[in-house]
RNA sequence: GGCCCCUUCAUCUAGCGGUCCAGGAUGCAAGGUUUUCAUCCUUGUCACAGGGGUUCGAGUCCCCUAGGGGUCACCA
């Protein structure tokens, strides 16, 4: 049986660090029919919001992960967290510290004056007299005096830690409310989790939590610090690397599966495969083959992933999807051909909703170097000529009719393709580039087409005759 | 600064002592397909951080140096 769980602490939205993070504990879980489990960290009253927890769940639906079970919330665990305090009090493996925050920082000051690491100085360890009058105590737990702290990561290998670099922490605080170090250990025991993978930023938690266990009699999980994703340059993630909100990815047009895809491949591999399908990384996921080193956040390929998703995508799912970006294509007569050729050539879906509405709205306005390359000679009487021919040939519905009208056009005139094209291309879309135009003109019509190129005639002479 | 961790192409990575004059993917470049652009296909470009060991043999094991990251709270 393996127990895993993904434990934010409800600050803001949603990373996509995190969702790695929660991914790969995920993967672990379902691979061997056990449970993932959400925890929210929300022991510290002055920093967390429900917003932020929504979010959270907000981004897991649309990445469609769940979770087992009701999520925890620690702040409706603080009578247990108690518990645990005062057994260890009674044990003597904790005790009271009458230090105020005021002493401890003049205590870290000096510390630091003189080029020490900082840390509690132990003083009210073996404290047995008269406490000092009005103050509120915290209460800190008996961290080893000497030895090694010694753990197998699942990723790193075997980890040492001198005990004498791990203070007495605190585990409940003046007023009474326990600290992260402690609470996550008891949790994770309780929960009954028997992998903990997380980022590798709490490596140094891990020493923290493995006293709490001792100290309580609890059975060990095994540990699996991954590796941070850094931003370009090998810097730390921001928000200029892209988006760091994962709903952000939904936003620009991104397929979860891709961002999944994606996330998977950082510090994760099997063999020589890129493409995996949620059922594939089911199959293959094992924490033990993430890389032991940090990897770069790599714009280029998350592109590249959600391109080859949204090709392989319904016609239908990216109708719905395409919603989301104002455009409404469910009952519109050339849903498929629209579909089809614009999903071969878009990176996201918020690419597609501007390319199509490129192709269904008359443009409103024209690239200027386009009309440069395109309208020069004789192009304006080009168009007009074949407008005519337009306006005289009545069987054009199918792209392969106007492929033929343009085939006999360019015949009959004794030009270059590219004399009717490139115009023709400026007509129908305002710019260089874009799909087929047979393909457009078949799917916005006769009439339409008519209109296009009368609006870019009469444009390009306004302009040439001002 | 102390401690801990990391180091293969620009980037993600394969490689678990010989089958590696280092493979795949993205990117980039060239060519092909295409009425344009994109897609697609083909080819090419590009790396074992440096130095010492161990070994018949090292990208793979050990040490040192350099560089990067993390962490040192009554935050999580």
């Amino acid at each position: 049986m393996v127990v895993t769980r993904f434990a934010p602490s409800p600050t803001g939205f949603l990373h996509i660090g995190g969702l790695r993070t929660a991914l790969f504990n995920y993967l672990w879980a379902r691979r061997n029919g056990g449970q993932f489990k959400l925890r929210i960290e929300d022991t510290d009253q002055s920093r967390n919001s429900a917003e932020a927890t929504k979010a959270i769940l907000e981004a897991f639906d649309w990445v469609g992960m769940d979770y087992d079970g009701e999520a925890v919330y620690q702040s409706d665990r603080f009578d247990l967290y108690k518990k645990y305090i005062a057994q260890l009090l009674d044990e003597g493996k904790a005790y009271y510290c009458y230090m105020t925050k005021e002493e401890l920082d003049a205590l870290r000051e000096e510390q630091l004056a003189r080029k020490e690491r900082p840390r509690y100085d132990r003083r009210y360890r073996d404290f047995t007299g008269t406490p000092p009058a009005g103050v509120k105590p915290v209460v800190r737990i008996k961290a080893p005096l000497e030895g090694d702290i010694v753990f197998e990561d699942g990723i790193k290998g075997t980890i040492t830690i001198k005990a004498d670099e791990v203070d007495d922490f605190i585990i409940a605080r003046s007023d009474g409310t326990p600290t992260y170090n402690f609470v996550v250990a008891i949790d994770d025991a309780l929960m009954g989790m028997t992998d903990v993978i997380r980022g590798d930023d709490h490596l140094y938690n891990t020493p923290k939590q493995i006293i709490v266990y001792e100290a309580l009699g609890f059975k060990l999980p095994r540990f699996y610090h991954v590796p941070m994703i850094l931003g370009e340059g090998g810097k730390k993630l921001s928000k200029r690397d892209g988006a760091a909100d994962v709903m952000d990815y939904k936003r620009m047009g991104y397929l979860p599966e891709a961002l999944l895809n994606f996330l998977v491949r950082l510090g994760w591999s099997h063999g020589d495969q890129e493409i995996f399908s949620m059922e594939e990384m089911l199959e293959y996921f094992d924490p033990c083959d993430i890389n032991a080193s940090a990897s770069q956040y790599n714009p280029d390929k998350l592109l590249w992933l959600n391109a080859h998703y949204i090709k392989n995508s319904s016609n239908d799912r990216l109708a719905k999807l395409l919603e989301d970006f104002g455009l409404y294509l469910l009952n519109h007569d050339k849903r498929e051909i629209l579909l089809d050729i614009f999903k071969e050539r878009c990176k996201t879906i918020k690419e597609m909703a501007e390319q199509i509405k490129e192709v269904l709205e008359t443009p409103k306005s024209y690239d200027e170097k386009a009309i440069k390359k395109a309208m020069k000679g004789n192009a304006v009487e080009i168009l007009e000529a074949f407008m005519k021919k337009l306006e005289t040939t009545d069987t054009l519905h199918l792209p392969t009719d106007y492929h033929t009208l343009l085939e006999d056009f360019v015949k009959e005139q004794e030009i270059g393709f590219g004399k009717i094209g490139m115009p023709l291309r400026v007509a129908l879309i305002g710019r260089l580039g874009g799909p087929d135009l047979s393909d457009v003109m078949s799917i916005i019509g006769k009439e339409e087409t008519i209109t296009r190129i009368q609006k870019l005639c009469e444009h390009v002479k306004m302009t040439s005759a001002s």
